[in-house]
DNA sequence: AAAAAAG
């Protein structure tokens, strides 16, 4: 049952041969330049944001300059010691100043674990993987080779999560309850980022124009779905809740769906809210969406229904929604003063203890939209009881990258912290000692990606018994090929009657293997006009000829602004930014070849100017978040819509311009056209050669939002 | 093809 979906079967149409692509010839190349990475993810930059948002008007003027970093941005003013140099986290104007003092702490932590690494491994001892046969993986060097648990880097070590954790962190204030509070200022930056943004580009666009053309993407979501029951109940108002029991098998698959009875008795309050509640449940929302025109117009007056609940929301506090004061207070000391749709729509349904799954695109708050109601979760379940020594974890939420995690935590963990939780990172790259003392030592919510966990909970040094929360973010990702089923395997070893959250700016039908196997009755939530195309990105295709490929990425790359460069395969990535550093425009590449170590020092240095482009691999389409990327070129195009549309979402964040290009050549342009259709963007094809002038067009600044918008 | 555990 749980791998039968082949590719096909998952909505992958678009996967084909890609013939022409350049490829092997770079295959040499790649193994060498593997090697480390940092990570740092970066978790929070603030992202001006949502200028509407509170007070995160960080981005103002609009300049791309300098500013990504996240204390910085954040109410800049507040943050001590980052107004002048000498001081901690002073970020000097535009030149790459060492960014270093502006990290956040979860950056630190990426980029300690990963020096620890690099430090154990320059060590002769080191050796524990001794005879690997990669003689020729330079990066040996940093694997982890030892255990950490005597690792020395204990000390810069964010020590994020536990707090038996000695203060040592200078820059961070003694994480002890008492004073939890108290913290919240200095980590504002982060975690906001992504949410305040949306906002104006919300509601600008309207939904006639956008929906418009929304037809065939989310029919073909659910397309295969078996014929769709009753007519859907009405929208969101008036639909009445449809009672567990009459709730029809589910109609995607014959999987039995677990019936209320197998399944432990939902924690008390569930059942309570159901009814009112009026989201419509993912058998009703499956029903609707089917392949033909009727759905079409389904799918359209939901939306629109949603989109108007959500513009009337946004007045709610965030105690209104159910969140405690403790929460609320972090939450809008991370500019976030007020609940965006999907929070405000999403959060008392997670507090009621109901499984959801939630379309929102990066930055439309999601992580806090699951973030702060996971939190006061936990804190209920425990019902005013201490924190024992050695408790096992009752949250835990899933990504598909280690930055992702990263950031992920970069948000959850204050405002976990803010009520006396702790949060722990858990992914592989780095050493597993720390991980497995905080465990030990006791951690309420876990965060992290599907390899590490699984290891650890086959160490038995991690157990997922205790868990009355799953969040799965990206699930659609999540669910693909490589990762559903150790995805699977992690979710049959948390408690059947745990909660499951389900997250993505692009969640489809991939996700219902998951949704059938652990989630009961849930509700799907959108907020209309919120996918990764927004207003504010000007994309463009540039047909061109393969052999000039190259020429044109360099003069497509060598710009002032930042720039994200896309490709297909690891080695290319890794051999187009040699080739541009060759060329003489500083670049660096982010791809799973790289450890952890470099892969957060590169990104940390696009995320503090030091270099202004990036290339990587997909692993950087989703959930990563650098402010000020106003550039996305793809120099392959993707193969699907949705990852077309998550890797654009890099760019034109916050209502800032951005622009994406993408080089194809002549005979791919039918796919392509047909991609963007279904991404639902509309994007002018242009022939290009080395010399033509549309090239150092799109390389140049980018017109001002007003000439972008007309 | 990429990502995700190591070794």
């Amino acid at each position: 049952m749980a791998n039968p979906k082949k590719k096909t079967s998952t909505g992958r149409p678009n996967f084909e041969p890609r013939y022409g692509e350049k490829k092997s010839s770079y295959q040499d190349r790649k193994r060498f330049n593997g090697a480390a990475a940092a990570g740092g993810e970066a978790g929070g930059s603030a992202r001006s944001g949502a200028p509407a948002r509170s007070g995160a008007p960080a981005r103002s003027g609009g300049s791309k300059a300098g500013w990504a970093k996240p204390a910085s941005a954040k109410g800049g003013a507040a943050k001590a010691g980052s107004r002048s140099a000498g001081h901690r986290g002073y970020r000097s104007e535009e030149e790459g100043a060492a960014p270093k003092a502006r990290w956040t702490s979860n950056q630190r932590a990426g980029r300690d674990e990963a020096r620890g690494i690099r430090d154990h491994a320059s060590r002769p001892a080191g050796a524990g993987a001794g005879a690997r046969s990669f003689d020729d993986r330079p990066r040996r060097d940093d694997r982890p080779a030892r255990s950490f648990d005597d690792r020395p880097r204990r000390d810069d070590r964010p020590a994020r999560s536990f707090d038996e954790r000695p203060a040592r962190r200078d820059d961070r204030p003694a994480r002890s309850f008492d004073e939890r509070p108290a913290r919240r200022d200095d980590r504002p930056a982060r975690s906001f980022d992504e949410r305040p943004a949306r906002r104006d580009d919300r509601p600008a666009r309207s939904f006639d124009e956008r929906h418009a053309r929304r037809d065939e993407r989310p029919a073909r979501s659910f397309d295969e779905r078996p014929a769709r029951r009753d007519d859907r109940p009405a929208r969101r108002d008036e639909r009445p809740a449809r009672p567990f029991a009459d709730r029809p098998a589910r109609p995607f698959n014959d999987r039995p769906a677990r019936s209320a009875g197998d399944r432990p008795a939902r924690h008390d309050d569930r059942p309570a809210r159901r009814d009112d509640r009026p989201s419509r449940s993912w058998d009703d929302k499956a029903r609707t969406a089917g392949t033909h025109r009727d759905a079409v117009d389904v799918v359209h007056e939901r939306l629109q229904a949603q989109a108007i609940q959500a513009e009337e929301t946004t007045e709610i506090g965030w105690t209104d929604l159910g969140l405690g004061q403790n929460i609320a207070g972090v939450l809008v000391d991370l500019g976030a003063p007020t609940p965006f749709p999907i929070q405000a729509a999403t959060i008392p349904e997670v507090l009621a203890g109901r499984d959801i799954l939630a379309r929102g695109r990066t930055g439309s708050g999601k992580t806090i939209a699951f973030g702060a109601p996971l939190v006061e979760r936990v804190l209920r379940s425990q019902g005013g009881g201490r924190r024992e020594y050695g408790r096992r974890p009752r949250a835990l939420i899933l990504a598909p990258t280690r930055e992702l995690a990263l950031q992920i935590d970069g948000t959850v963990q204050p405002i976990a912290r803010s009520v006396g939780l702790f949060t722990t990172q858990i992914y592989g790259g780095v050493p597993q000692g720390r991980q497995i003392g905080a465990l030990r030592k006791g951690v309420d919510i876990v965060i992290g990606t599907p390899g590490r966990i699984e290891d650890l909970i086959d160490q038995r040094k991690l157990d997922l018994s205790d868990v009355r929360v799953v969040v799965i973010d990206e699930a659609d990702h999540m669910s693909e090929l490589g990762f559903l089923e150790p995805l699977q395997r992690i979710l049959r070893h948390t408690p059947g009657g745990s909660q499951k959250l389900l997250f993505s700016a692009t969640l489809d039908r991939e996700v219902a293997a998951v949704v059938d196997e652990f989630l009961e009755n849930p509700a799907v939530y959108e907020v209309a006009g919120e996918t990764q195309e927004t207003g504010t990105i000007d994309h463009r295709v540039l047909v061109i000829d393969h052999r000039e490929k190259g020429e044109i990425l360099r003069r497509l790359v060598d710009r002032d602004g930042k720039t994200l460069v896309f490709a297909r395969t690891r080695a290319y990535a890794e051999m187009l930014a040699d080739d541009l550093a060759d060329a003489g425009i500083p670049a660096v590449a982010l791809h799973g070849d790289l450890n952890q170590a470099k892969r957060t020092r590169n990104l940390e240095r696009l995320t503090s100017g030091r270099v202004r482009v990036l290339v990587a691999t997909d692993v950087a389409a989703r959930g990563i978040h650098v402010d000020d990327i106003d550039l996305v070129v793809q120099a392959d195009a993707p193969d699907e819509y949705k990852t077309y549309l998550h890797r654009s979402g890099r760019t034109g964040r916050a209502g800032a311009v951005g622009r994406v290009v993408t080089l194809i050549p002549r005979q791919r342009r039918r796919r392509m056209t047909e991609m963007l259709e279904r991404a639902e963007i509309d994007a002018p094809f242009e022939e290009a050669r080395v010399g033509d002038d549309v090239i150092d067009e799109l390389a140049g600044t980018l017109p001002t939002d007003a000439e972008l918008t007309r």
